[in-house]
DNA sequence: TCTAATTATTGATAATTCTCAATGACGCCA
DNA sequence: TGGCGTCATTGAGAATTATCAATAATTAGA
């Protein structure tokens, strides 16, 4: 999992350069949207944008960093490690999203370890900018808010779809939720691995992999192209709902 | 559970006055902590404050009412009901916190039902007054946004404390999340009913119910009085971490 | 292209959990 | 105080899921 030195995991990541959030052509979809461009001119910590290769661990939890992530395209998994070594997935986040929040509240550190799933392209920001653009622009607290509510209203989602039910009804809730938040625009979602959607589902990775067999041998869900699928909405719904 | 007629969970309320929040000892624990006093002098609508017996509903996921509610004391849980009749507690949440702050965002109606788990001391904000607090004290914001943090951090401990592993070890963890923040003065804490635990935990009621009975049986949880009780937090952090 | 390593699938069995049913405990109220 | 209704507990069997083990498929390199 490249976690074995502590350090390795920022050295395959690809340094792109200096963000330049004034001309970024995504930024209304970000954070720092409705901020003006003139917000970014005298930043006394600079914003560098990155790409990181799947695998890679943006931050571990309990690390003492001071960096919000800002994703501008990928998928990064929250991942929660216990004592004993096994892990639970509580998010996935994808396009727009911002992680490390909690380092503006009271938090110290991490809550969680941040991991690309697919090739992830982000900007690291400084949270010291974070509160400089903040005290200039009151504005950026209600998106901070916004962001929040958005996390909230997607771990609410994971406990109630992704938590609840038998394992079938899991699995299921689980490709839907692929397809609907990390389609791409060929239509089609990558399939992540047996043991992220153990992970995620908080069951044995066989008994999803026997769910996820069992949908490919109905035709429920069928590959694409590569890693790409497609599933048959309706029919996963259905198994969703049956009680 | 008094929603037949979709009106009478307001009728069992009992009324205590319009809100003082300048005079409110324990403003500086709630949402309001730090605005000035003078804040509270010209609001459009005002604040009124209520007390709901344990049973009571606040609100219904869905409805379109516009106010959000700041507990003082008592227990609320949210819940999820799907459309099969079965539900799901999402978050339970006492003194201090706000419910119904999806309203502020995206949301015109309520993501989930909030219901009073024990009797429940509130004020009942609009989210109009909201508003015009915040255009004034932007600061405001940085508690709605401490809020949902901390909303945020509840959800990822239920989904990984209260839905991974197995019964025991989820039952485990929800009777150490009532001792650690809902034990009152005497140490001990309401224990709620089986129901509701099965909700919580994603698990049925009578496996619940022998879970409950075996730690009684084992003297690790026992009763105080009435229906409060005490328990053993060494013994059930053993058995949380009994991979 | 071939090999080795990883990941996914499948099988068999044990363990857990759900379901349905019955019993017990408790509080409420006439 | 006694009966009634609600909730908790317990039992038994069915269904589901975890676990351990083996095999297939896929991927990454050499």
């Amino acid at each position: 999992m490249g976690n074995e030195s502590g350090q390795t995991f920022c050295t395959n990541a690809e340094w792109i350069g200096r963000a330049h959030c004034d001309k970024c052509h995504i930024r209304q979809l970000m954070l720092f949207s409705e901020l003006p461009d003139t917000a970014f001119h005298n930043l006394l910590h600079p914003i560098d944008h990155f790409i990181y290769p799947p695998g890679s661990v943006l931050y571990e939890a309990g690390s003492h960093k001071a960096f919000i992530y800002s994703i501008r395209r990928g998928i990064v998994k929250l991942k929660h490690i216990a004592e004993d070594g096994s892990s639970r997935i509580v998010r996935l986040l994808g396009n727009g999203a911002a992680i490390g929040l909690e380092l503006l509240d009271d938090a110290k550190s991490y809550h969680h370890t941040a991991i690309a799933l697919t090739p992830v392209d982000l900007c690291k920001i400084p949270v010291s900018t974070i509160r400089q653009l903040e005290s200039d622009h009151p504005k950026l607290c209600i998106h901070v808010g916004q962001q929040l509510q958005n996390q909230l209203n997607i771990a609410d989602q994971w406990i109630i779809a992704l938590s609840t039910g038998a394992a079938r009804q899991r699995v299921a809730q689980l490709v839907l939720l692929l397809e609907r938040f990390f389609s791409e625009d060929n239509g089609a979602f990558i399939l992540i691995n047996r043991e992220d959607m153990a992970a995620m589902t908080g069951i044995a990775i066989e008994t999803v992999s026997r769910m996820i067999a069992e949908f490919k041998r109905q035709k429920i869900l069928y590959r694409f192209k590569d890693n790409y699928y497609m599933c048959n909405v309706a029919a996963l719904q259905e198994i969703c709902s049956n009680s």
